[in-house]
DNA sequence: ACAATCTGCTTAAACGCTTGATCAAAAGTG
DNA sequence: CACTTTTGATCAAGCGTTTAAGCAGATTGT
């Protein structure tokens, strides 16, 4: 009988009532419920207070109370258990730091999924198939709400088997045959927008520097140009869009093409040809924006916000494509009709761009 | 007696066996015990080959077979309730997005983690107090491994007290008074590293380009370029050091003092600096490295690598702390002597450092 | 031939929590 | 005053696992 659980042994240390010393193993409901008395389901009604459980006020007192004093803390892992759902979310990227766009995609999702009490759970596969695969197991071993199946750039993908076992978002990607839940940037809105600035400007021969590798963005960033063009009323010209390698060489590269062309302005199918093409047009002791307007697109802050001057440029939604991806695998945002959501590439006006001086005769 | 769990019903799809369709709950070991024909325990026993757990032959396979068939995942959730902890490791991060930084940091924390059968469990406090100590409780509560703390530049920081509950590493900060773990960039040795670079190839009078703000990497690189230079026998010259507000604006505004100083080389605090000092420098017509030989510091890549000419610049190992990280807080590395490990930060040499030719006479 | 040992598997308790069913006492009703 | 109702709390089953302990039947030793 001496093995009984003694009653009321003196605290060791009640100074610092929170302390909960890390050696001691952690605090049970069980433990909360003898101290404060009542059973156990009590403890669990006044924490989850729920709304037809009737637990008398000076109980659920002292129930808090002790719950203070111990430092007890719920058990998610049996919570979850019970509920046989847990409040996480996975986010599967197939880039996690590549790029700081995938950075911007974790944690949009992360912020939206804190805002509904979800947690992310993320894995990073470096396109790593087992990797992948390993990962969404371990994900639905996990129960999680869902998953957020991410590409670092916007591209079609297969969809991984696995996936079809849990609800499923893609961010930043799309299955072309299925019609899984997707959220992706808006190419062509966006490449009206990146258009626009440079027309708002006044701006008539614009030239537009497209990427040589096959995307989503390369077509839909070129529709996005020619829309544009058509609503300011100015003829598509062929000649003024040709492709270059979208990164710094690529720009630096394609300035003897462009200077050809006779132009005022340029839109570059990213900031890095832009950070390029900034280069090849200053060695010609060409001035940004008075000599060339230039606009890019990403909206790559380390680079565009920096540049000589700042690049007007279109944003990709990185954030948003997380935080949508989040909310669309939840459910809060009003159904759309299609399965694939566009997000808006908003523009951001810097100061690359200026107004046409050249449409009058230079300097007349 | 209708509803006692009727045997062998026919199954409705039995073609594609591994398909679980979502809509029916998840298979669980007692469905794969019954289906097998034997006790969850054996199903148990099978599924984590216990050692000395006596299984013939016959009934391992069977109940594989069954798995399988089933397509039966094992629940986490319930598996980690018995064994009191889970395979979670969590990272809070004061900024998970702002800086391409911060996601290195995740990528390598959650590389190391996965190598070890973890998962990582991120939460991006923004800085926000509460938010931080929310983001704490929810891991405890899920019985994280442990935790990682971790800033998103290198700077001192205080230890918010619910880490206390569980093991805990800091990561690129560190408690000026306690001896917590924690894991930091090497400042002293990434100065030297960079002056290095210099000093090799000849130069002599090398400015230095300090930041204007505090920090452990001020004060840091200062001394490791203090210690490059009595490495190489050159004194040091207070003159050479100046400090400028550490971006694109800082570094461009400190043309002017640098052109003063008579250098033919210099060591800028980070990146943007370099960045905005090359257009300083090209804009007065001078060429790098002919003319000034530069080094940054930080290695952006989207910006270092991609300057024309590419930066030389000395790395921040972001990946490394989040992985060294993860070894400390399980233990993994040889305990180190001081509870806070610095790591190095290597020299990355690229084109903006061309010999001095400057001691000898210009073309002589 | 009988006990001792081994083999292959099952039983049942436990992990920490939730929740519908219960129940005793207090309060309200006619 | 005998009754229903309300209040405040407890019981106990169950969530899907793990694992120590147990138990038949087969195998071995003598």
């Amino acid at each position: 009988m001496t093995s009984e659980k003694s009653l009321k042994e003196p605290e060791v240390n009640p100074s610092h009532p929170p302390t909960t010393p890390r050696t001691s193993h952690p605090v049970t409901m069980r433990e909360v419920a003898e101290g404060a008395g009542v059973s156990v389901a009590t403890v669990s009604l006044v924490i989850n207070n729920k709304k037809d459980a009737r637990i008398g006020a000076a109980t659920r007192k002292r129930v808090l109370e002790t719950i203070r004093e111990l430092g007890y803390r719920p058990n998610a892992l049996a919570k979850n258990l019970v509920s046989g759902s847990s409040r996480f979310i996975g986010l599967v990227a197939d880039a996690i730091a590549t790029t700081p766009f995938a950075g911007q995609i974790i944690h949009g999702a992360q912020d939206e999924a804190w805002k509904h009490g979800f947690v992310l759970l993320v894995a990073n596969t470096e396109g790593d198939e087992p990797v992948e695969k390993d990962a969404i197991s371990m994900m639905l071993e996990h129960k999680v709400r869902g998953i957020l199946y991410s590409t670092w750039f916007h591209r079609p993908t297969e969809i991984p088997a696995a996936l079809q076992e849990t609800d499923f978002v893609l961010v930043n990607c799309f299955s072309p045959d299925s019609d899984a839940l997707a959220v992706v940037p808006d190419e062509v809105h966006g490449g009206r927008e990146a258009t626009e600035i440079l027309v708002r400007k006044g701006h008539r021969r614009i030239a537009f520097i497209n990427a040589t590798i096959p995307a989503p963005a390369k077509d839909g960033r070129l529709q996005g140009y020619r829309e544009a063009l058509e609503s300011a009323g100015i003829a598509f010209d062929p000649h003024l869009v040709f492709d270059a390698y979208p990164d710094q060489e690529g720009g630096y590269g394609a300035v003897e093409e462009l200077l050809k062309r006779d132009v005022t302005a340029v839109f570059c199918y990213n900031d890095r040809m832009a950070m390029g093409l900034y280069d090849g047009l200053k060695q010609r002791g060409l001035s940004i924006p008075e000599d060339m307007a230039v606009v890019g697109f990403d909206n790559q802050e380390v680079i565009a916000a920096h540049m000589r001057p700042p690049l007007s440029t279109v944003a990709l939604p990185h954030y948003e494509l997380g935080a949508a991806g989040v909310r669309l695998l939840l459910g809060v945002d009003e159904a759309a009709g299609s399965p694939v959501v566009k997000l808006e590439c908003p523009p951001v006006e810097r100061e690359s761009v200026g107004p046409n001086t050249l449409t009058a005769p230079r300097l007349p």
